[in-house]
RNA sequence: GCGGAAAUAGCUCAGUUGGUAGAGCACGACCUUGCCAAGGUCGGGGUCGCGGGUUCGAGUCCCGUUUUCCGCUCCA
């Protein structure tokens, strides 16, 4: 079995021969990691988001959608924390060509000089054994009291240096503290530098009379702003849940991994509003639920895992992950995050508007807290492609590449295919095939050999092949052939709808959530 | 951004010590066959990633650059 590397890139190449995803501006070389949908790759792309959406908003009573624009108030981003969290000052070695985010390494060696100030309390407490007072011994000894002056002195300097941006300042303090390279170890660094990670633009047409602004580097924020219109107008109670679909943008240092990583990208988010104190059970739920979702496609459930986030965001008391086995290893698919109230009241402060949901059970006022669930739609693209590709080799020794996407998910539904391209059966497959066109995506080929014609549609994905042959013409009759086993039945055509349309249905079985 | 590798037709690749670009598959038309790809005939398609340099002459040698992959780095 073909795995790791030489599969990604066969599955990267595949995307491009069949009309997934072309890279960005191909005729100019491309854009660094910017991808195009093609035919069947948007077919694709709208099938994963119609699938999200019906099982987020549709399903779901308390769900609703909204649709937010791309570019916000400014001010949204200093209330959501990306101005500041987005900005990282980075510094090269010149000798181990490694790169260290700055304030890393100024935090870490000053966790290093605190270390040092430890280990003399220690060998302190060993000399004067029981009686000793480590306290005491820390307020008054004068090499310790030195030591820590003069870290807080370092660690004052830093704090304004970094928040005032002062990125000379930043090396000056590398420099004097004499840190070295961990791998190299020289003290031959470049000059500090500052990566921002939201793409800006400017708006207004007179250079002289324009506002700088954000493209988006997450959609929820949208839905923030929005939550109280969209309450009040939808006069929903909590608990509740606003989804969103949308685009977002990030000017990572590096992207890469075909679409798992871009710099434009496309988010399916649902933030669910919830009483305080209540978000520890929301958050499990929508972790299993999410789980769930995720499975129901056929997933093997041995490619999912769940990683609890330990280090959290600044504005998280809870994080998960849905990680999927991609060809190069575990990745973040989808996020859940139990936001607290940090984004609404960040966002009460800074507009000065109130942002409090009125309980009409409890009388009471408050701002919810928010449980999100965030999923990457090209990176449930590429986890849908990855699982899919597969290269069979026959029972008569042929090989065969066969896409086996979910058949809800696939980008052609049905392929009308007359068997051979005489005695009115053209003819007889155009009249089925402009019969089903309105129910179903479908496809008319009558090129070639039939066998080939089947191995074309194996390889984009297609679940479902009608032939047309001599006792289509005398009975009324066709053959429909299933793409994962091959294998075919005889159907009455008035049945292909009804047939095609029970086994591409995704709706949950028994009980709807 | 650093290091390594790669780039010739839609795809996979060939192209001798530098001498003016080829194959198979794919694609189009027609003929033939007809249930799991590759019958026949004819045809279309490439400024050899891009820009410079060396040379009488560069796909081939040199420099730069772009893109992709891998490893670092980064990824609230």
């Amino acid at each position: 079995m073909i795995k790791g590397e030489d599969l990604f890139k066969k599955i990267i190449s595949h995307c491009k021969e069949y009309g997934f995803i072309f890279p960005s501006s191909e005729i100019y070389d491309g854009l660094s990691a910017v991808y195009d949908y093609g035919q069947n790759g948007a077919e694709l792309k709208n099938n994963i988001k119609d699938y999200w959406w019906k099982s987020m908003v549709q399903y779901h009573e308390h769900i609703v959608g909204l649709d937010t624009a791309i570019f916000m108030h400014p001010a949204v981003w200093k209330a959501s924390g990306h101005v500041d969290a987005f900005n990282d000052p980075l510094i090269d070695n010149k000798d181990s060509k490694k790169r260290y985010r700055a304030d890393v390494l100024i935090e870490d060696h000053l966790a290093r000089l605190g270390e040092k100030i430890e280990k003399e309390v220690e060998k302190a407490a060993r000399r004067f054994g029981v009686d000793f007072d480590e306290t005491m011994f820390r307020e008054t000894n004068p090499r310790v009291l030195a030591n820590k002056e003069k870290i807080e002195a370092i660690t004052r300097r830093f704090v304004s240096a970094l928040e005032e941006n002062r990125l000379a300042d930043i090396k000056a303090l590398i420099e004097e503290l004499g840190i070295a390279c961990p791998v190299s170890g020289s003290r031959n660094w470049t000059d500090v530098r500052q990566f921002n990670l939201m793409f800006s633009t400017r708006m207004g047409s007179l250079s002289e009379d324009t506002n700088q602004v954000y493209l988006r580097p997450e959609t929820a924020q949208g839905i923030f702003v929005n939550y109280l219109n969209v309450q009040k107008t939808g006069r929903l109670k909590l608990p509740f849940g606003i989804a969103q679909i949308g685009k977002a943008f990030r000017n990572e240092i590096v992207a890469r991994q075909f679409i798992f990583r871009m710099r434009e990208f496309e988010q399916m988010e649902m933030q669910f509003f919830v009483r305080p104190g209540q978000e520890k059970e929301w958050f499990s739920y929508w972790k299993e639920e999410r789980m769930r979702w995720h499975l129901a496609l056929g997933f093997p459930p041995e490619r999912f895992r769940l990683h609890d986030h330990e280090k959290l965001a600044h504005y998280a008391n809870a994080a998960s992950d849905i990680e999927f086995e991609f060809p190069f290893g575990f990745k973040e698919l989808e996020g859940i995050h139990s936001r607290t109230d940090f984004d609404l009241t960040a966002h009460q402060e800074f507009s000065g508007k109130k942002l409090q949901y009125f309980d009409p059970e409890t009388n009471e006022s408050y701002v919810p807290y928010v449980v999100e669930t965030s999923i990457g739609l090209d990176r449930m693209f590429l986890a849908i492609v990855s699982q899919a590709y597969k290269e069979e080799t026959l029972e008569d020794g042929s090989e065969r590449v066969v896409m086996q996407i979910p058949p809800a998910l696939a980008p052609i539904k049905i392929a009308v295919l007359p068997l051979i391209k005489k005695d009115g059966m053209p003819e007889k497959a155009r009249e089925i095939f402009d019969r089903l066109k309105y129910d179903f995506n479908c496809q008319y080929e009558e090129k070639d050999a039939i066998g080939r014609r089947y191995r074309r549609q194996d390889a984009i994905g297609t679940p479902y092949c009608i032939t047309i042959d001599h006792e289509t013409l005398e009975e009324g009759t066709v053959t429909i052939r299933e793409r994962d086993s091959m294998h075919q039945d005889r159907i009455p055509i008035e049945n292909i709808a009804s047939v095609v349309r029970e086994r591409i249905d995704l709706r949950p079985k028994s009980k709807g959530a």
